[in-house]
This record gives C-alpha cells, sequence and structure tokens, in this order.
DNA sequence: CAGTATCCGGTCTGATACTG
DNA sequence: CAGTATCAGACCGGATACTG
C-alpha cells in the first residue's frame, strides 16, 4: 500500500493532471470527446446522442475549440450547403489512449458481469489489446515497477 | 482521420466509458483521486491541498467511499486518538495507469515548454517509462493500428 | 441543421462559523 | 482534526422557443 502522506510531492498548481482535469475534467466535456473519438462531428449529432442542452453543448464546443482539443471546419458536400464540423485535433486525438484506458477500467470495474460491448484489437494479429506501461523501445514494465521520480 | 458518424457504435448507455464518466468525471473528484494516489488519507490533507470547500469534500469523499473506489477506516496510532482515513481500494488504484496517461497527456500538450515535475521510470532498468496498447503477451501495438470490435 | 435567447429550479461553490 | 450548519451567488440542467 502507499504510504501515508500529508502533501503531494507536485501542488495540484504545477501538476499536469490537475491541469487536465480543469481542462476536460467534467462530465459533458468527457462525453462529448467520447463521441467525438468515436466519429461524431455535428453539432445535432452530438445533441441527440448526448441529450446535452443546447445551451451547454454550445459552450462546451467552443471551449473545446479554444483549448484545441475540436477544430471548427466549414464542410460543403457538392449541392448542398455547407455545415460546421468539429473535428479533433491531434491534441484532442492523443486523449484516445486515455480513454481507452478509461473504457477498459469500467469493463472491470463497472460492468464485470456482463462482457464489454467494444473491445480493441490489433488490426494485424487481430489480437485483443490493453494499455500498459511500456519503456522507450516498447518493452512492458508491470505497474508495481513504476517508480514516481520527481524534477528538481 | 476517423470517418464522419452519424451515431456512436456503443450508445451512451451501455458504454463503459460513459459510465466511468458519470461515476469519477468531476473536478474535484479527480482532484481528490490525484491526492490520493500521491498518498494524502485524510480530510484536513486533502482539504488544505485542494482548497476544496469542507461541505464539497465532505460530500465527495461519502461518494467515493459508496462507489467503492474509497475505503473509510479508523486508524489508531498508540497513545493517540483514532482518526479516520480514506484509502484507496483495488478499484481504485486500479485507476493509476488511467491517470498517469493523463498526466503524460498534460505534459505534452498542456506544458510541453517545461520539463514535466514528475515522471514514472521502471524501478528496475530505470528507464522512463510511458502508456501504450500492447497484446496479451506485452507487444506494443502502434495506435493507428488499433480496431475497434463491437460485440453482437 | 446549428445555433442563440430566456426562464426557472436545483446544485455547486465559496466563505464563515460552530461542534465533538 | 473531522466534520456539519448556514447562507449568498454562480453556474448548470431542462424545457421551450425563436432565427438564419
Amino acid at each position: 500500500m502507499i504510504p501515508l502522506s500529508r502533501k503531494s510531492p507536485v501542488s495540484p498548481e504545477r501538476c499536469n493532471l490537475a491541469r487536465a482535469v480543469n481542462e476536460i475534467g467534467d462530465r459533458w466535456t468527457l462525453l462529448i470527446l467520447r463521441s467525438a473519438l468515436y466519429g461524431l462531428r455535428r453539432f445535432d449529432d452530438f445533441q441527440s446522442e448526448l441529450g446535452t442542452p443546447r445551451t451547454i453543448l454550445s459552450g462546451r464546443l467552443r471551449s473545446l475549440v479554444e483549448t484545441g482539443l475540436l477544430e471548427k471546419k466549414m464542410y460543403k458536400v457538392e449541392g448542398k450547403r455547407a455545415r460546421p464540423e468539429y473535428v479533433l485535433t491531434e491534441k484532442g486525438e492523443a486523449l484516445r489512449p486515455v480513454l481507452i484506458a478509461l473504457t477498459q477500467w469500467g469493463d472491470v470495474w463497472l460492468d464485470s458481469d456482463s462482457l464489454p460491448p467494444v473491445s480493441f484489437t490489433d488490426m494485424q494479429s487481430r489480437q485483443s489489446v490493453r494499455t500498459a506501461f511500456v519503456t522507450a523501445e516498447g518493452r512492458e514494465v508491470p505497474s508495481e515497477n513504476l517508480r514516481i521520480v520527481l524534477r528538481r
């Protein structure tokens, strides 16, 4: 077990986890990102899938654009009028592993009775895939072997 | 890029990511978990580190106990009075990889100018560690090679 | 479709204070 | 220390409606 500590080694102000939580750590934002990672891009698609009040959705999408997780683009199909679309930036796309890891946490701890509705596999080997810690060369490190290193 | 989709392959109701978000996806809860993962266990330590209003903290800790992420224990030191402590359960501890992954996302995308205040290494090889997808045997799979598999 | 406007009731937040 | 009590204000959520 982790030893008792009276203070975190990194204050919340300097902590990038805390910063990430401030940027994306609320329910609607996370749910919007979930849908975006599944390919949704349009206002009304988010709205009808999630049931987000339109006012709130409007604000959250604006914030996500401001923080650079989504980009608002106008998309034009021949013969139809242009539509705005919210597409994931590289920064937003980079959250995919985090959210897959959280999905798999949920698979185990929130719904262990049933088989998970989605799983993830390697396109090539077709083997199923989980998130883990690896070294630079891609060798797995068990999480008990992790050590926190502080910069001074 | 991900193709446009009008609906997610898994509805939010069945989605374990959405469930996880409902359980832990708000700022205070995530920040409390951050501190807990760094070893904090006492009411006033959480309060002074995070500045959470006491009323809110009280409620969040209760929820975290109810959902089985923290366990409330009475801890007695010889000659001192017993103190309540909130210690991570196995379920709570299992979030560590998720939050480390989010920390590393923050390191790259929120604060790329400076070196991160904390990093993670393999105790044995002392090499630094990142999160990645691996097969059952621990071979890394690049995230472009991921495929979503739906259960029918 | 893709929003903005408005209204209302509820919860959260923040501050302060009090108690075992 | 570890909470509960209280109170004012902000923000949120839900419904409805209106516009380009």
